[in-house]
DNA sequence: GATGAATGAGTCTTCATTCAT
DNA sequence: AATGAATGAAGACTCATTCAT
């Protein structure tokens, strides 16, 4: 029987991943069955292993499909040309989560979440989601660099230490809108802005004083 | 045997849940059989089921348990008589964690990620989750006004705003540290004071010029 | 496999359902499990899940399908367009039964006591069981309204009161002969025919005389 | 540790069999497990061990008992010092099961239903069912040769044929009862009165005008 | 005698995957 | 290429019975 061509394959793997998300957003990872995928997808149980290799595979085609999608919002912030000042890039930061996530009136939080803890026992998964967020990460640290050349940081700060504290703020706004909500764009950026406000009376972290609680 | 006492009860309680941790840890929560924890406790079938109802009461009351561990932790830092400053009370704080999920050689923080997803799909965790953050923001929300009132952050700004960003730092943390590792206290401590250090050249947030949401 | 045909469904469930009754007639309803009837029918156990819901199905299908034969069987008797008196109308309703029940060498009057024990705890069972043994009744109390029509019976008696104590003897003769055997058609019509001719030297019943329940 | 005497360890028992009483009826034979029975006892799963073997004494030390009492009931009938009437005597006996089965407003025909199917699969069972359905059988008989003597029934009809009929009739009214209810002492005896009446227009039975159905 | 915690084989059921058509 | 019936190894859980105390 004839190969179909390229595109069709291509649009077939869509279909499936499509039905993939909304069982796995429905039902999460493991509470969806390959018999939920193949119902949903409206196609055969044979056609879906005609397209992927098994759940393993489909699994990580969906995380990776959708991290590929984020990255794509993300770097529109994270490489624009005129360097946003922090509140402003926090901002838009937020909001492009918030626009990726809440299409459609579903909450993809969810699934990140289930993506991060199925990284911690699958090592394909694991090594998808640490290259995304190195990538983040590195892409913060160039950010919070520009920040330091226009003066909106202290330049002797170390800019891979900022970022990771804001890689972390990132990363727990997505925790805390799946599980508590409100923590929206507009919500965060007062915060920060609160924070930035902040003094910052005591010494360098390390010192004795409030190095040990034991 | 007789019947055994509420001590006795209650340590072979601990020897399962035990159990179900390590076994969490290692293949995951839906990688985990009833047959690993019933191995790894050391125990027969049925007398797992003797002291819990079946898989969904262990996992909850692994979650719990571990949660009651942690909000006691986290406790002694956010109810402390004197009021911590910023970048010291950051530091504690991220100390706790790091202080309980690092103990017996074993990352916990893989754990809460799964935690959180679980969260997602099983609302009796959901509940458990959303209440230890609310208690959590909450507590935030009170160092915050303490803050304020030493004048480390500025009044007019929303107490709980800031608790809100402070928690989403807190949360990515521990999704960090899970994933990318190098999130240790003193580096994300650093991390904010650079922060903290940095100028707000713009006007406050929401206002459209940074709010281009399209 | 492409989809199969309504009949080769049918088939399958029958092949089924045929071993169903050979592990219930050697070692009871309760006795047998799901390993047996799939043992027995030959197919995988998924197989077997995929033409019944369960175990509780597969009880409810085996006993309905034995009463659809069973009703085939007792209806060619009870509507016959002749209407046969009494004596032989006993001999063939036995024998009906005999017939039924004593096919492929196999003896099922003792599932048919299994099915009316599982009626007594399983309200799906006892419907079927009930409205079975309904239909059945009034069947017999047409018959019995023929019989007073051919002056057979006395037109004054009530045509239910005879049919339930028809009944009673229908169904005691399955007891009888799963129990005891020697309950063939040929010495129950003898026994009844020694009944019948049975002088009533009492008044009718329901007075004192014979009414002592203490 | 002194033995206990004999009359307290056949009040445990009893105290044990009226507990399985309560579970059968509750939950029939094979959906009572120990510790339904255990927990109704009020004794503790070693005690019970202690009195009787394990679950299968249990089964059959509850329909012994329960047979033990059913015989005393009906030998008060079928031993009677004066004849009693066909009519009669059917309205006795059937009142007889009913006076016993009806007690403490519970059916326990449910239970004889249950009984009757155990002993399809259970031989010990079915020696004492058959041992008692026998018995049963000879009394009848019995009574039957009595009524030849005092030419209620013709003395040419074959007394144990008669018989087996009657005890067909007796055993269905308890299925009867537990199945369709309505099966009380004054129906069925109305019903049987009507049906001695009945005329025998046809010859003998065996012939082959309602001999053969096929 | 009495207890009840513990056992572990056995139960019903699911589900990722395959392969004859 | 596509189908979907079939597989069978696991999965969670139960329960009659035992035995250390």
């Amino acid at each position: 029987m004839p190969k179909i061509s390229e595109e069709q394959r291509q649009a077939r793997r869509d279909q499936i991943l499509a039905a993939v998300w909304r069982c796995f957003i429905r039902k999460g990872v493991h509470g969806t069955s390959m018999e939920d995928i193949i119902r949903e997808s409206g196609l055969s149980a044979g056609a879906v292993y005609l397209y992927f290799t098994g759940k393993q595979e489909l699994i990580l085609a969906a995380i990776s499909t959708y991290m590929g999608q984020l990255r794509g919002l993300l770097h529109a912030v994270l490489m624009q040309e005129e360097t946003l000042a922090p509140l402003p890039f926090v901002h838009e930061m937020v909001s492009a989560f918030t626009k990726h996530t809440k299409r459609q009136g579903i909450d993809l939080n969810s699934v990140i979440l289930m993506g991060w803890s199925e990284a911690q026992t699958n090592s394909d998964v694991k090594a998808l989601v640490t290259n995304f967020q190195t990538g983040y990460l590195d892409a913060l640290t160039n950010v919070v660099r520009q920040w330091q050349q226009h003066k909106y940081v202290r330049s002797e700060a170390d800019a891979e230490d900022i970022a990771k504290a804001l890689l972390s703020f990132f990363l727990g706004s997505i925790v805390q809108e799946a599980l508590l909500g409100g923590a929206d764009p507009a919500t965060l950026t007062r915060g920060i802005e609160g924070l930035l406000g902040a003094s910052v009376p005591q010494g360098p972290p390390g010192k004795k004083e409030h190095g040990s609680l034991s």
